[in-house]
DNA sequence: AACCAGGACGTGA
DNA sequence: TCACGTCATGGT
């Protein structure tokens, strides 16, 4: 079995780095490339900077729950206009304003409610870094979820597990499509080195390539096995 | 015009 | 535990 070093190595040959997780609404800084796609800040691991980035990400991992990110990207920028992009906010609007505002994303009913719930928890441990079982005992954040917010708004080193890190290295024969999210949690943090950046950009780059080579419409041919 | 997207929850076996 | 139905908008 090919060594996922390797694998994540060439990876970021052949992309770069992705500059997970975009932040819509950051100061655009001298490292930006000129044309860059506004949000992602590609090799800048220095986010997120305060608590309303922080937020920014925890609300778009639960709003990207089964979704496309570019849906997100239109509910992020309504709850901006309407200054519902921090903790306090959400909390404190009413619930169909919300829902309203996170329309574009798909399933606003439930996300609404998620979205107060985590804003909850945000205000509640007041900055510090959160455990992961604490995380996953907040309705709305699955082991995905809880992961995402973890290694990109806390800096922790948690693998991300998503349906195209599935896809794909079930293809790679990693393991089989019916492997429980853990059991692939476990293989990745086991063998790469228990780095927070290693973990970020990896996990970014599996999107990409996966969005390239294994989702529909797209054949799998040679380039796709690295 | 189906099919799918950076999942999670509730339910019943 | 586990398989299955449900949730919803926007792009292809």
């Amino acid at each position: 079995m090919k060594d996922l070093l390797k694998i994540y190595n060439s990876l970021l040959k052949i992309y770069g780095p992705q500059g997970w997780w975009p932040l819509l609404f950051r100061k655009r800084t001298k490292r930006d490339k000129e044309n860059s796609f506004i949000g992602y800040h590609c090799g800048d691991y220095s986010y997120p900077k305060n608590n309303q980035q922080r937020f920014e990400i925890c609300a778009g991992a639960v709003l990207t729950q089964n979704t496309a990110w570019t849906n997100v990207e239109k509910a992020l920028i309504n709850l901006n206009n309407n200054d519902l992009l921090n903790a306090k906010a959400v909390k404190e609007t009413d619930l169909q304003e919300l829902k309203k505002a996170i329309m574009p994303a798909g399933y606003y009913n439930q996300k609404a409610i998620y979205l107060k719930k985590i804003a909850e928890f945000c205000l509640s441990i007041k900055g510090r870094t959160p455990a992961r079982e604490e995380i996953l005992s907040v309705k709305g954040v699955g082991p995905e979820t809880a992961d995402s917010i973890l290694l990109y708004a806390y800096n922790q080193p948690e693998f991300v597990v998503d349906a195209y890190t599935r896809r794909m290295f079930t293809h790679l024969n990693f393991f089989n499509k019916n492997a429980k999210y853990n059991e692939i949690k476990e293989i990745f943090e086991n063998r790469l080195p228990k780095d927070v950046i290693v973990y970020q950009e990896f996990h970014a780059l599996i999107v990409q390539h996966a969005k390239n080579h294994f989702s529909r419409k797209v054949k799998i041919n040679e380039s796709s096995f690295l």
